[in-house]
DNA sequence: GATGAATGAGCGTTCATTCAT
DNA sequence: AATGAATGAACGCTCATTCAT
């Protein structure tokens, strides 16, 4: 009775277990995103991630062969979100200026709303640290890509004379990444001394002085 | 009679071993500031600090009563020197912004010799963990005097119209600490592939658009 | 529907987990005990415990928070055992001498067949130091709560005419209790040369001369 | 004039030095009854022994080859001292029970002055640990000849019926050891809630129930 | 002889990972 | 699949002992 489960249709059954599979994984991305954010990679536990989770220590390697893969997961998870969000903001039919500010506004937003989470550069605020990361080259390659969209978007401004071509191209995406994984600007925004939308439009002036 | 009675000089016995003493404690603490980068806070231990600078591992709490205190005394020692040059850089008698290119200059120049020590704001990088920094807020004290220096300089500006007063100071101020404890700025210096002064002056234009 | 599914009894799956539990715990305290017992609190460590028990030594980190836990457990289930036995021996209905022999019997029967394991007033034997003794104010009530049953006793004696009256009650408390954390008596005890009951009925006789 | 060592009378010289050396172990083994008195055997520390002594951690170890040797010379030195009390007091005219009671009085005394400091039995007070006596069995030897001094004190007793000839007189031995080695007794004494003559007089009673 | 800096074995404790159930 | 007890390597720190000065 209970073990007829070889021959009825395989496939609505798997996949129903796919989907518990996967909604277990994105459950324990969740929550290791919280708890990473609050106390830093080395300082949470395998333990606080699936307490929180509601589920057994042993469960999380069943998704995940071990802390480092997660915290790669979980990485590639919101990198890939944050180059679609690049993606698409870039794609807009707006003046560069315009554009720019959305990316930085969208970014303060959720800065403000939730702590940093872009985890641009493998964000040291993660307390990543340099070993972990030489331990996975690969994952620089999304870094580039993030670099590469915002190196077009800084040459466009720079051609059509938004911004002023005298500036290497490299300094201004760096000044501009800088502004991306924030240090100081999170504390202005988390204690509410300013907006987002303040502080875009101030860091943009800053882009285009003349405008 | 029985007390001086060798008649040579024992300041210099004295002020030798005490001279080995400071030797020994700025070994460890150079060690430790190597490691330190690398690794980062946790990830560091005292063994691998101990084995680096060649001596045993007792050897390093002869000098620092604690890990704790091995990176309080680094931090202070660097920020102080670093609180220093701030101050003798913004006291001297040049158009504000020429002092801001001073500092950058500065900054920047020993990022590219030996990486960021910089370390404001209990430099992240470090992976110094909240509850560290929690449990030493007289550490505070040291970022609050740069703020304030740096807070001194920008309404200098402002008031001589060198710097726009529309931007709140506080957006300026945040922006320019940005600059000074940098994650992107640090890979272009590093790699060579721009100079620390070149950096330097158009960051220092983006303050000063006019000029 | 999908949560009884196994209909069988979930109640022994649970209790054969927490009766192993507790196996386990119940294992690592008379390890602790015997190993406490020949080496002192300071001079055991964990890893004996452990490589005793048969055990990881993270294992005994499962059951007790801290090597001071473990020997606070220890004390207070030896120590709930002998005052269950006091009041029990001290509750018959017979003259206070033969209760009185009663208990010395008990514990001596217990100290030959195990050697001392009373533990009264945080046994000194055992090598606790008195800062440990210090942080654990609380566990002083065990010593207060036996000491006021022995005072009972004693004055109870003393009122019938079995005790002399005239011997304070202090220091027969202080007589009594001398000899249930005993020092020589263990060593009459175990080398077999005399009996519990035989040192029992000697020492009660010390304490009714007249009878 | 300062290397006239070797040709002026050799002897003088020597027993200074000798002299000087003994006083220097005389303090440290004084420095180190305090100490261990207070912390007991394992949390004493030699840092702390020196540091009271006003000497060197090194020197210490000129004297007494490791920590054992330093508390094994001071059992013996006051184990003799002990002994010899013992031994006078014994051999005094008076009747037995006179003796015993100038015994008691005597250590209880001392108990009073400065805690209990006679080490029968290597004081499990002090934390000394069955492994370190096992170590050293010769130190067996003193208490082999402090029980028989009690021994023959007691048959002495026994047989000009100041004593019960009816108990064996090695349990009368073992309840003499337990008063001489008090646990409970020594809070009566420095809490001083009873004064040495007074405890004195009353176990002296218990043990001559019909005088 | 005296010093005290240096040593390094050893301890209590944590936690990523494994595995029997 | 899910559990969570068990593991054991690794860490920060202590302190008896040694030894260059």
């Amino acid at each position: 009775m209970d073990q007829q489960s070889t021959s009825s249709p395989p496939l609505p059954m798997r996949s129903l277990r796919e989907r518990q599979r996967e909604e277990r994984a994105a459950l324990i991305l969740e929550v290791a995103q919280q708890v990473f954010s609050e106390k830093g990679y080395i300082e949470t536990s395998i333990d606080e991630i699936a307490a929180r989770a509601g589920i057994a220590k042993g469960t999380v390697y069943l998704h995940f062969a071990s802390k480092e893969e997660l915290v790669v997961a979980l990485f590639e998870q919101q990198f890939k979100q944050f180059l679609q969000q690049i993606e698409q903001i870039l794609g807009e039919s707006l003046p560069m200026r315009l554009r720019l500010e959305h990316l930085l506004l969208d970014v303060y937003t959720r800065i403000q709303a939730q702590g940093n989470q872009v985890l641009i550069d493998l964000n040291p605020r993660l307390g990543l640290t340099t070993s972990l990361i030489n331990k996975r080259p690969d994952l620089a390659a999304y870094s580039t890509q993030a670099m590469e969209l915002i190196s077009g978007l800084i040459s466009e401004g720079q051609s059509n004379g938004e911004l002023d071509p005298n500036v290497p191209s490299m300094v201004m995406v760096a000044s501009l990444v800088n502004m991306l994984s924030p240090n100081s600007y999170e504390r202005l925004l988390t204690s509410g001394q300013i907006t987002p939308a303040e502080l875009a439009g101030y860091l943009s002036r800053s882009f285009f002085p003349n405008l």
